[in-house]
RNA sequence: GGGCCCGUGGCCUAGCCUGGAUACGGCACCGGCCUUCUAAGCCGGGGGUCGGGGGUUCAAAUCCCCCCGGGUCCGCCA
């Protein structure tokens, strides 16, 4: 509870400033390694040692004195301990108040105040020329689970897909789309990704036909610079709309929805391209080599010249890609970018030529990739899983699962078995942190039993039940908390109390899978809670009605958090 | 060759930014618990040179340097 860390801080400050004269700043609060050394701790007086030239077990025991003469709320003890300083919380009061707060504050536990600031999130943006894979899935997964963090905790928050029409790939898509017939009864995302297959199958037979391509791609520019809706502007927008249709419906599958879908192509229509690179030529960093113009960013610790145009004259991927983020960059307080790893420099120097153009630069994520056992994915060569498969065969091994329990009936089982896949996929990609390889093992991605969010829905899926028989049982209202409690349900209850700080923490640092661990941790304190403390089979009514509300109060965490990471509950499982 | 990232018990993983008390969990393994709130669970147990070596510090998984292994980038590709 963040009122219980307030108070805290502010008296060890304040006895601080009697024992030394002089702030030191701020205070942390860490946790003792066991409850029998208390609930929090200041390791204050090993930093103060130097400055007062005393030993911290002296200051510690110093301090520890005078703790224990102040009146801080929900705070039954203070000890000093091998320098350390470690407090108790009277724990009848602080779950009385924690608790009856969770209640209170239901389905907006952990809410933030609306912060007044715009962000614009941009993830996935995989190119639409073929189906999405487990690669894009961690971009898509961590960028969704990102934005409902950031909202939840007080953002306004604007998903963008920036979507890649303009590149080498789609003109060979739309080359594919001229010499093969598209499989019209396929998924069309799955239907464009083999066009695109063959096409490069094609190309790699016989490269006198990468002249085609380049004449493409001319093409379709010009037309755009031009303002003209041609033949070729046609196929390009058919052709990616075809594929974007299919990957929006995986997408609309994991949960995800994007606000905005915003073309690359547009940026050259509106001449907002031209007009950067025009820009950028001013700025005097623009050097002449091999008859293009580089820019040169040498300032910026890069060695690598960025290339405004080709020879011929036509626009690069990186510089459309600054007009892009200098439009979005405008249109908001706060820019984060998802990228994969191998987009490190290219964001350096998009980075380097916004601030060239004195624009503020975006915040960016970057994740690892997720391989497969036999190397890396690749889209052109078809070597890939698809998410359309995972989410197919997690699904499948749902259905078992949930009718092997036989707590369902026949209509009950898809949709709970939906939702357990659902929860498996994202889970497992985004309890990982982003900067971790990941190799893509199916065993390891469906496996149901223990790890992973089967275990949090089913925790959920207790707490239920027991609410459930709780009613039948109506249980009439008394006085709460009033009795020894268990350290199970202690350590449960100050567990449920964290969420909104790890809220913040995992939302202000755009780390989701601090907040993916932490559910984990919830559903184990919870289980570890369930196999100790009795509930309904418990005598004293006092007891019951405090157990249920910790139940009633680990239901609404579960949820609220779950549904930051894109995930329902089934309820029964 | 240079830049960036990763390397934590047999396997997966948190902690690293902001250094501190017994390195968080899970899988697998061993033992106990279902006429009692869903055993996708609980209780207990064994298992670790935190890749290696130096350094800074009262204190290093955490900070600095070097090395090893893996990945990735260094296109007028995206």
């Amino acid at each position: 509870m963040i009122e219980v860390e307030n108070a805290l801080k502010d008296s060890i400050s304040k006895k601080v400033k009697e024992i030394c004269g002089e702030d030191v700043g701020d205070i942390q609060l860490e946790e003792p390694p066991s409850m029998e050394l208390g609930d929090y701790s200041t390791n204050i007086s090993f930093r103060l040692a130097r400055v007062l030239k005393k030993p911290p077990k002296v200051i510690a025991e110093e301090l520890c004195r005078k703790l224990k003469e102040e009146n801080i709320p929900y705070i039954r003890d203070v000890k000093a301990v091998k320098g350390y300083i470690n407090f108790f919380l009277d724990y009848n009061s602080y779950a009385r108040g924690g608790i009856s707060r969770i209640l209170e504050e239901g389905e907006n536990f952990g809410r933030g105040r609306d912060r007044g600031k715009k962000v614009i999130l941009e993830h996935t943006s995989a190119n639409p020329n073929g189906p999405l894979h487990i690669g894009h899935g961690r971009n898509a997964i961590i960028g969704d689970s990102l934005k409902r963090i950031l909202e939840f905790i007080g953002y306004d928050v604007e998903t963008h897909y920036y979507v890649n029409d303009m590149g080498r790939q789609e003109a060979v898509v739309v080359f594919g789309l001229e010499r093969f017939e598209i499989e019209k009864d396929k998924k069309p995302d799955h239907a464009i990704g083999e066009i695109y297959i063959k096409a490069n199958k094609l190309l790699e037979e016989d490269p006198q036909l990468e002249e085609e391509i380049g004449r493409i791609m001319r093409e379709y520019e010009r037309s755009l610079e031009n303002g003209e809706d041609s033949p070729i502007v046609e196929r390009f927008q058919w052709a990616v709309n075809y594929a974007l249709e299919g990957i929006r419906e995986t997408l609309s599958n994991l949960n995800i929805k994007h606000d905005t879908f915003v073309w690359e192509s547009e940026y050259v229509r509106k001449g907002m391209v031209r007009e950067v690179i025009k820009r950028l030529m001013e700025t005097g960093k623009v050097v002449e080599e091999d008859g293009v113009y580089k820019l040169d960013l040498s300032d910026f610790g890069i060695e690598k010249k960025l290339v405004l145009t080709r020879a011929d004259g036509t626009t690069l991927y990186s510089t459309r890609d600054i007009a892009y983020h200098l439009d979005k960059m405008s249109r908001c307080d706060i820019g984060i970018d998802i990228l994969g790893a191998d987009h490190k420099l290219t964001a350096q120097m998009v980075e380097a030529s916004l601030k060239l153009l004195k624009s503020k630069t975006p915040k960016v994520i970057f994740y690892e990739f997720i391989s497969l056992p036999e190397g890396s994915m690749s889209t052109r060569r078809g070597r890939f899983v698809t998410l359309d498969e995972v989410l197919e065969e997690a699904e499948r091994r749902a259905i078992q699962e949930v009718k092997k329990r036989g707590v369902a009936d026949e209509e009950e089982i898809k949709e709970i078995a939906r939702k357990i896949a659902l929860g498996a996929v994202r889970y497992n990609i985004v309890r990982i942190s982003p900067e971790k390889p990941i190799v893509f093992k199916w065993e390891e991605a469906l496996d149901f039993e223990k790890v992973g969010c089967p275990v949090i829905q089913y925790a959920h899926a207790r707490c239920c039940r027991i609410l459930e028989h709780a009613r039948e049982m109506r249980i009439e209202d008394g006085e709460l908390f009033n009795y020894h409690m268990m350290d199970q349900e202690k350590i449960l209850i100050k567990t449920l109390l964290k969420f909104p700080r790890i809220l913040e923490i995992a939302g202000e640092s755009l780390k989701p899978h601090i907040l993916a661990n932490y559910m984990l941790d919830v559903a184990h304190k919870f289980n570890s809670f369930y196999g100790n403390c009795p509930i309904l089979r418990e005598k004293n009514k006092s007891i019951i009605l405090s157990r249920l509300k910790i139940v009633e109060s680990t239901k609404i965490v579960i949820e609220n958090g779950l549904k930051l990471l894109g995930i329902e509950c089934p309820g029964k499982m």
